[in-house]
DNA sequence: TGACGGTAGCTCGTGTAACGTGGTAGTGGT
DNA sequence: ACCACTACCACGTTACACGAGCTACCGTCA
């Protein structure tokens, strides 16, 4: 069933990284394992790094380039406040399409048609 | 702040009119003065009229050619078994992502990290 | 008759996102 | 020297939303 989320996940995985960000600064490699945990499966490196990539051109994040006793350094990334913000506009967005959502399941015909 | 909505309705939009044609059947241009009804003003027929045709493509719906008073025949679809199934899966599918949302914007860390 | 406006349908091009595959590189353990 | 794990990045594919443009049917009003 989880194979043709792909579409849906459009634009919601850049808010979920904004979101998981916004809890504690992370890096690529722990956003991945997170999405995961939470049940977003299918969200590998490939699909994170160029999310994070984006964040960083769109200056929505600080990097820090971290020493890691396991591995190379790690590219720390930490929300700022134009971060904030597009994760305050991304929930509003999704608020938004949610309600719709919901007023097209529920039909509350209130006008014509 | 509609203006970017586009990236999150992808797969959304193809869900709404599937319920809408599940309430009743309707032909294109309806279907898209619906949906700018309850808000989804940026859904146009360059939008729509791609849609119905893949429903149909992956036959989701029956088609008939009805004559309108005004204007040229009108093409009306209706959901049939296999899209009234699509409609179900497409819910399972919204309330997927819609709860792993929630999890990540309530942070129910019941666990690590 | 001819011009207009609303109805109805379709096509094409562009932009962007998710994601698979593969590649590079640093580290520690054996 | 080898391997596994961590970390990052590049490329190509696929799919969708949407704007812009086109055709065509009908009724009304000039």
């Amino acid at each position: 069933m989880m194979d043709e989320l792909t579409e849906m996940l459009k634009g919601v995985l850049e808010g979920c990284v904004l979101q998981i960000l916004a809890h504690q600064e992370s890096y690529g490699y722990q956003i991945v394992k997170e999405l995961n945990r939470v049940g977003f499966t299918s969200a590998s490196d490939g699909t994170v790094y160029p999310i994070l990539m984006r964040l960083e051109k769109k200056n929505l994040v600080d990097v820090t380039k971290v020493r890691s006793e396991l591995g190379p350094p790690r590219k720390v990334y930490a929300l700022n406040a134009a971060g904030l913000r597009a994760l305050a506009s991304f929930w509003e967005r999704w608020e938004f399409i949610s309600s719709r959502l919901g007023m097209i399941k529920e039909r509350i015909d209130q006008n014509d048609r």
